[in-house]
RNA sequence: GGGCCGGUAGCUCAGCGGUAGAGCACCUGACUUUUAAUCAGAGGGUCGUGGGUUCGAUCCCCACCCGGCUCACCA
């Protein structure tokens, strides 16, 4: 690889380095604190005199002077500034800093902590060590990287110079640690199920597909945990959730990811009610946890996680907005004419089930800022959920959103086997009409289910979309550590 | 996939037919309390890629690559 004329610089410097005998990345440091460790006692470490030795990252730029020299480091716990004279670590590594030692550079320092005549907390040093030599220049002192693209395929460098990014990933893992933690108090158990899986299904989506050498079989990667986590219901355990990736063969938009984090549970001898309790205490106690108050703000509007949550049926938030009641207009040309009727868009294309999903996502979706429940969806747009008995054209299903976002899925689910084959059928004949998302047949799943499912109560939720509204987050991408992006070529 | 916007020094950006610019960073020198250190000086570019128009293209045209926003799709 050529290095750019910068960092040759630096790989020159390295070399200076080695030929006095320096190892610019040696195995081990001799840290005795870390830098938040050492602020944290600051006080203490001065009055005893202690001498410490720090190690971290060298930030911002180096002052080098005459005679003393200043610059900060940070490990990840903290930042501090380190004072140093010529007179304190003698000439040869005084130097040495001004000359072999760069912006970025890992060090150890070794010294007592002291505050400068400017009051700043610093380490005297009297005692350097190079820990690594970095090669890479930094980006510009004070816009430090912009650029969209870079901050996505450099993340590493986003994280060192944009620090406060890191707070984004600590609150994601913040979230998923309380939420682990509420389903195990409720005694779910956590559980692991195959993301290669022969066939796809608990959602509809086109998968990723790859291949077994040794099976010589095809295989897809799980596009949901569903169908195996309602197998272990099955199989008697009364509770069980799985966070995992789940892979979805599609486009990518601000709340969507080809490779993204689910929550998956279910709880046995439940149903949808419960599940909306759940999602109200478990994500009040995430939003506790991460805000220590159950209202925040999300990209400049307030959000109330204050339970209960609003619930709507589908049918009433439909008529609230479009004034169709899609409970009388219960075949396509009917609800087609309603459509038209009302000077709105008819899809000529779509089913039935497509048509009110549209009428939903276009018309209600985005007004549903505030967290609230979205109940009663029709049968044909949820074929693993239970139908309502007094209405069964409608199934026990909700969803949750956030901010106009959909954050979670849930149902009373399907335990008739029969029932549960025809709706797979249903789907097959949908695929065979073009919907390349339809649910595929899942014989062993029709099987389990003839050994007979408790009634269950099933949620799903999206954790990246979680993520990003309680961290102020506007597109997916800030917060999945690595999104996906086009190989780039040159 | 459509529309709009962008890709110029390591980074942040200006320039938009006539020798490629700034700030920061980097390099050289000075400097014992800096924290956007300061002062003086120097270097650094296939202007995303490939074609075309032109006496001459970073600039205009076409195609392509990579992004951003947005619409569509993806419940």
């Amino acid at each position: 690889m050529e290095l750019t004329d910068l960092q040759a610089q630096r790989a020159a410097k390295l070399e200076q380095l080695r030929a006095a005998g320096i190892d610019p990345f040696p195995p081990r440091c001799q840290r005795s604190h870390t830098i938040g460790a050492a602020l944290a006692a600051f006080d203490n470490l001065v009055a005893r005199e202690t001498t410490i030795t720090l190690a971290g990252r060298i930030i911002g730029a180096r002052r080098v002077m005459g005679k003393i020299a200043f610059a900060h480091i940070e490990d990840g716990s903290g930042e501090i500034q380190l004072w140093l004279s010529r007179a304190d670590v003698g000439d040869e590594w005084f130097e040495r800093f001004r000359d072999q030692i760069d912006t970025f550079d890992i060090v150890q320092a070794t010294g007592t902590l002291r505050r400068t005549k400017t009051g700043e907390r610093s380490l005297f040093v009297r005692e350097l060590r190079v820990l690594a030599k970095a090669i890479n220049p930094p980006p510009e002192k004070w816009a430090g990287l912009q650029d969209v693209e870079e901050r996505h395929r450099q993340r590493y460098l986003d994280l060192i110079v944009n620090r406060e990014r890191r707070d984004v990933f600590r609150a994601r893992a913040r979230i998923i640690t309380t939420m682990r933690r509420a389903l195990d108090e409720r005694g779910f158990l956590e559980v692991e199920t195959p993301v290669l899986q022969p066939l796809y299904g608990g959602a509809a989506a086109r998968p990723f597909t790859t291949y077994h050498n040794a099976l010589g079989q095809n295989l897809y990667l799980r596009i949901a945990t569903e169908l195996y986590l309602k197998r272990l219901i099955v199989g008697g355990f009364p509770g069980v959730y799985e966070i995992g990736k789940n892979f979805r063969n599609e486009g990518v938009d601000r709340s969507h990811n080809p490779e993204f984090t689910m929550m998956e549970c279910y709880q046995a001898y439940a149903d949808y009610h419960a599940m909306m309790a759940l999602v109200e205490e478990m994500l009040g106690e995430i939003c506790l946890a991460v805000h220590g108050t159950l209202t925040i703000t999300y990209q400049g509007r307030e959000l109330d996680f204050r339970p209960p949550w609003p619930r709507i049926t589908m049918a009433e938030a439909i008529a609230e907005r479009t004034g169709i009641d899609i409970t009388r207009h219960t075949d396509l040309t009917s609800l087609h004419a309603a459509i038209a009727e009302r000077g709105l868009r008819v899809d000529r294309k779509a089913s039935w089930a497509k048509q009110v999903d549209e009428l939903f996502s276009e018309f209600v979706q985005p007004h549903l800022v505030r967290p609230t429940f979205v109940i009663d969806y029709p049968v044909a747009m949820s074929p693993l959920a239970k139908r309502i008995p007094e209405r069964p054209d409608f199934a026990e299903r909700f969803e949750a959103f956030i901010a106009g976002m959909e954050i979670g899925n849930a149902f009373t689910e399907l335990n008739d086997p029969f029932d549960q084959e025809e709706r797979f059928r249903e789907q097959l004949r949908a695929f065979a009409a073009g919907d390349e998302e339809a649910h595929q047949m899942d014989e062993d799943f029709i099987n389990a289910l003839r050994y007979g499912m408790p009634p269950t109560g099933g949620l799903g939720i999206g954790i990246d979309r979680l993520v990003m509204v309680l961290t102020d987050q506007p597109t997916i991408r800030e917060v999945i550590l690595f999104p996906h992006l086009r190989e780039r070529t040159d």
